[in-house]
DNA sequence: TTTTTTTACGAAAACGTTTGCGGCAGGGGG
DNA sequence: CCCCCTGCCGCAAACGTTTTCGTAAAAAAA
């Protein structure tokens, strides 16, 4: 099966001019007149041309697509982010060739070399959980290939990125836990080597620790696959549920790990929010319907996704080298649902 | 800012070699002898060679990419769709261009030829719910471009197509309904114009008239915009719970119309499943943890990316015209949970 | 009129590949 | 000794564009 479409050389022939007229005529160059410019137009349009992207590629040296990895794209965050770099790529013409990391390192880099290979312009990315090593995309960086971060960064690779205030984000979360009685609050993370991880883990501790509270590494578990394997979402879990002084109230630092969390709770079951509170980072749109519903962290994940294409397409456009580079940082806000009224009760229904 | 790559002429040159030679050597070449072989593959290894996938699908005429339609990707349906048509793309060494439609004929129109004109090999598409006419795709299939459909098919285009069976899957739902002893049972589905609508709303139809009761088309509630607006999918419940003989039950017919059924019924509120019983279609992993959890239709939605993918790539790859087309449908599975239960209370916690 | 400038277009190279074909060796058969 | 075949390689065209440069003819200036 082919798929055949009109070429410059066929409007060419079929109006008896060269295809650098042609060509020159389309783009609306100077030096073509005005009467010819018209007749190739109007053939263009009454025929439907539209010029081959590839060889434009190929000519230009650059191909208007830009490569996107995340982890997943079935989690919220993430497609909302894709959302918003999607709407901003499409409006500057650019494709976007999203995959997925799975928190695997292995296919981090794959991806990252297959992207680089099919020559987008740009990459655009958030670290999977099991990457400590970023040495893939600083080959990529250092071979020119313009590479901006969001939400999971590095410090590595100096150049544009955006990121929520996680660090605000976990103290408003673990201080509303605080405010609402919660004294032995556990926190339920990622891996350790993602950035988002130690932010939110230092706001949670800085929380604590004004109230008066000192952080206790027992409450802290780290799920190295940030929650992509259940199994290790509820060890954690059991293993902080198994603590002498059970805790009273969960903060969960992700997506993944917050549903896992809620729905792990329920089938113990432990009542939430009267046995174990809870507060986690989700954008999920369900959350209100969870039972109990889920007060969360909630990013600005259309908005982090526009920016960072922003930046990237900034970059992929810039004549002359950039040097300086800025990090965005965004604002969360704390949507105080049931899972964490303590007085609550408020549950409808049931 | 440039990223440049080796070409084959950089080794040509090196080697002191033609880029032709070069070339065959790298394609494995009978032509070429196995030392130059070896030489040519050995610098080519060591530079890091890739070959320019963008110049190979100029000579070639195929770019090795395939566009994806759904109306949104931040719906776990659609989500794991997707997951299937990467995993088996990026195995057959294809890339993906995901596009969202957000249940807009326009985008989709937009999309569709956006699409074609970057030359993908192929389309995989699943309908928007404003979608009434075709044509464009009609156009796209004539002028050659593969085109494989799922979830939302049409019959205007011959060729593959995947499906759930919806009929049986409704069917099911509302027997399940009824069997709880349900019995003024509504339903709230997508714009009539959908396939997946329809095929849902026949297997609604006839577990009621295999319980001897008739359908009644008061109960019967459209969204034109397939729960893309939350304010159409509020009337459509507002309606049907204002009738004199209100509903018992409601059957949803798509995620986003189940989540946010759910949710206004919470609103309400509403006691589900005592007041109202509530069945969905909804591939969320969440949905065990909504209150209450959710009973659902769930979608093979993995494996119908998988297989619509390698229908496109046969597609794409075939060395004659394909004449013979299948419809696989594959079997859904209810979910039996909560909101349906109506001896139930076993809803956990307060 | 001659010279210069302007206008409008064409020729050709280039982007990185692939591929049909032609050619030059050397070896074997006649 | 000649011819042909085979093995190995290079030339050149092609994919569809863009862009530089050259060059006619027409217009303006001399």
């Amino acid at each position: 099966m082919k798929f055949e479409a009109i070429t410059i050389k066929d409007i060419a022939r079929a109006l008896k001019l060269s295809v650098s007229t042609v060509s020159k005529a389309l783009r609306g160059s100077h030096e073509i007149s005005e009467e010819t410019k018209n007749n190739v137009l109007a053939y263009a349009r009454e025929h439907n041309y539209k010029p081959n992207p590839i060889a434009q590629s190929l000519k230009r040296g650059r191909s208007k697509s830009i490569g996107v990895i995340v982890c997943n794209i079935d989690n919220n965050f993430f497609s909302q982010v894709i959302n918003g770099i999607e709407s901003v790529a499409r409006q500057k013409d650019y494709n976007v060739i999203i995959t997925q990391s799975r928190e695997s390192y292995e296919r981090e880099v794959a991806n990252s070399e297959h992207l680089s290979s099919r020559s987008v312009d740009g990459l655009i990315i958030s670290l999977s959980a099991e990457t400590r090593n970023v040495d893939h995309l600083v080959k990529l960086h250092e071979k020119g290939l313009p590479i901006v971060f969001f939400d999971r960064v590095t410090d590595e690779i100096p150049t544009h990125m955006v990121i929520a205030d996680n660090y605000k984000g976990a103290y408003e979360a673990t201080r509303h836990l605080l405010q609402q009685g919660y004294r032995r609050i556990a926190h339920i993370t990622s891996s350790g080597s993602l950035s988002i991880t130690l932010e939110r883990l230092e706001g949670y501790k800085r929380a604590l620790k004004d109230a008066g509270i000192e952080p206790d590494p027992r409450y802290i578990k780290f799920c190295q696959h940030g929650g992509m394997i259940p199994e290790e979402t509820c060890q954690a879990l059991t293993e902080v549920l198994a603590l002498p002084d059970r805790p009273d109230a969960l903060f969960t630092a992700s997506d993944r790990l917050s549903t896992t969390t809620l729905s792990l709770l329920r089938k113990l079951p432990v009542a939430v929010p009267q046995e174990i509170g809870l507060v986690g980072f989700t954008n999920s749109i369900s959350a209100e319907i969870f039972n109990p519903s889920l007060t969360s962290v909630v990013q600005p994940a259309l908005e982090m996704g526009q920016i960072v294409t922003d930046m990237l397409i900034q970059l992929i456009e810039s004549k002359r080298p950039v040097t300086q580079f800025q990090k965005r940082v965004l604002e969360t806000e704390l949507k105080i649902r049931d899972s964490s009224r303590r007085e609550g009760g408020a549950d409808g229904g049931n």
